[in-house]
RNA sequence: GCCGCGUUCGUCUAGUGGUCCAGGACGCCGGCCUCUCACGCCGGUAACACGGGUUCAAAUCCCGUACGCGGUACCA
């Protein structure tokens, strides 16, 4: 790709933008797709646009564009433009609005200039009628016969009909669509930012449907005609709009308007290999939409990391990106042209990394909702000292209310498999003096106390440290495993740490 | 069916004719660190879909086949 080959508008400014359609919830590649776009335009100093695609009236849901805000607001991807965003009426801004519900009387000029022109045409086909053409000609070998080049002619439209009849049923008022009159045996060939040269045959275009019956336009026409008055310059879409990219390209040229450059990404699929569902959701557990992965408790930044390298990568081995780093080092030349199988263990990797680098604080407040849906209330610095020792050892800040258990509530057994292996027949004994020392002693409670304390115990006793330190995590956690005995007990503090040694030295003896 | 796009370790990928008996990451296995568990570090496992060309030389270029994905709507 060149930079420098950036198509026009008037202030040169690189625009980009991400249309998705209010069908349903935020789709994790729709996301990966407004972040992409996101990247070129904050990378390129330009405008993020976002654009609401809502031509289907009978698909828009209502919640879905409510979705779609609130997913990119999660993942911090803040648009320049777009719903609530610029354009308002009266705003001196010719962008917008951003819902192409709010602008549909754009679209049908368009139309009608592109018929008055010779490029399109009015067809008056019921639907019924449409199908009992397909029936006739359906074969084998094509099993779905197109309304094109070579079957418009027996159909019922502004190209058949006498002049004087079209205008007579479109002055009645029936019901008719625009359709675009794509050329016969004529080549159509685009550059696209990633894949290269692409080239199709108009012969296997069909006669798309620009405005429909009921006024409105479909994707085709709306998304040329927004994109061409919001003076987008690079289009970033997914790869299924590849085939339908010479339609677009005919009515660009049609309409003497330069088309945008257009980059069509790859798709990313299940780890089954197919098409990531609402299945894999639903049977494998598996986060597909964007509220998917808030509610399993990810991380933003580390889904937006895993995305962005599902498709793309730096040319460097870093792996590890934060929003800014990404914008610093993306480049569409450098996404993939194959489609890239959703992979769970290496966005809990991700998930993980971007874990371990955030501030204590920070994970301990991102773990609030999970620790008191358990029911405990810890302060704030309580919750903090908590993340600090334990945000090494977990993959979801929530695990601190399930990992971490034993920082909230003492433990009401103990582990059998760490008794076995730990407790000692001296142990009772030796806890019990520890915790006397630890009463005693009139410094601190800090990591270095506890440790000095008990080592102190066990060079008297003589014996390793490690017959102090294993029953002593036992008592205070209720199990074998976990962060530093003595940064934990710091934490935990000396009331609680007295408290759970003396129990454990009367309920195991 | 037709059209388009794709095909390097299980997965994400590096690789743009020689430096590749193919590099990194996740996963998995082993080791080190160590009070445990993690983290971290070190090491190992594992791939150029197939067949033809072109070339002194191909993972890299060309053709074909296979496979995968997408499209083929008055949906986006």
């Amino acid at each position: 790709m060149s930079a420098s080959r950036s198509s026009s508008n008037a202030t040169g400014t690189t625009r980009v933008r991400f249309a998705p359609s209010p069908t349903g919830m935020l789709h994790i590649g729709g996301l990966r797709t407004a972040l992409y776009n996101y990247l070129v335009a904050r990378g390129k100093d330009g405008d993020f646009l976002l654009r609401i695609e809502d031509t289907d009236r009978a698909r828009s849901v209502a919640e879905a564009e409510k979705d779609i805000l609130g997913g990119l607001d999660w993942c911090g991807l803040d648009y320049d433009e777009g719903p609530g965003a610029g354009g308002e009426p009266g705003a001196g801004d010719s962008h917008g609005p951003y819902r192409q519900s709010e602008r549909s009387d754009r679209y049908r000029p368009v139309a009608e200039r592109l018929v008055d022109e010779g490029h399109a045409y009015y067809a008056f086909d019921t639907p019924a009628e449409i199908e009992a053409m397909r029936a006739e000609r359906r074969t084998e070998e094509n099993p779905q016969p197109k309304y094109g080049p070579r079957t418009r002619r027996a159909m019922k439209n502004s190209l058949t009909l006498p002049e004087e009849k079209t205008q007579r049923l479109l002055d009645e008022g029936a019901d008719h669509v625009v359709r675009l009159k794509v050329p016969k045996d004529t080549g159509v060939k685009f550059t696209d930012e990633v894949r290269g040269s692409v080239s199709f045959s108009t012969n296997d275009l069909d006669d798309q449907v620009l405005l429909k019956s009921d006024g409105l336009p479909t994707y085709h026409l709306a998304n040329v005609v927004d994109d061409h008055q919001m003076e987008i310059t690079c289009v970033i879409r997914g790869e299924e709009w590849l085939p339908s990219t010479p339609k677009h390209k005919l009515m660009y040229d049609a309409l003497g308007w330069q088309m945008p450059k257009v980059a069509h990404l790859p798709l990313i699929m299940s780890p089954s290999g197919g098409k990531l569902s609402k299945r894999d959701a639903e049977e494998g557990g598996l986060p597909v939409s964007v509220r998917d992965y808030r509610r399993q408790g990810y991380e933003p930044e580390a889904v937006l990391n895993f995305i962005a390298l599902l498709g793309w990568n730096p040319g460097t081995e870093q792996e590890v990106f934060s929003l800014e780093e990404l914008v610093e080092a993306f480049s569409l030349e450098r996404v993939a042209q194959s489609g890239a199988q959703f992979d769970l263990d290496k966005l809990k990797w991700f998930n993980q990394q971007h874990l371990h680098r955030l501030p204590p604080e920070e994970v301990a407040a991102r773990s609030r909702e999970a620790v008191e849906a358990e029911g405990y209330m810890p302060s704030e610095d309580y919750l903090a000292d908590v993340a600090a020792v334990m945000q090494d050892r977990i993959t979801f800040a929530g695990d601190l209310a399930t990992d971490g258990a034993f920082f909230f509530k003492a433990p009401d057994e103990y582990e059998e498999a760490g008794v076995e292996k730990r407790w000692k027949d001296d142990s009772a004994e030796l806890l019990a003096a520890y915790a006397d020392r630890l009463e005693a002693t009139s410094d601190g409670f800090d990591a270095d106390t506890v440790e000095q304390v008990l080592r102190a115990l066990a060079d008297e006793r003589d014996v390793g440290a490690g017959r102090l330190i294993h029953p002593a995590r036992l008592a205070t956690s209720g199990r074998s495993y976990g962060p530093g005995v003595f940064s934990m007990m710091a934490v935990l503090g000396r009331e609680r740490c007295l408290r759970r040694m003396r129990r454990a030295v009367e309920v195991l003896g």
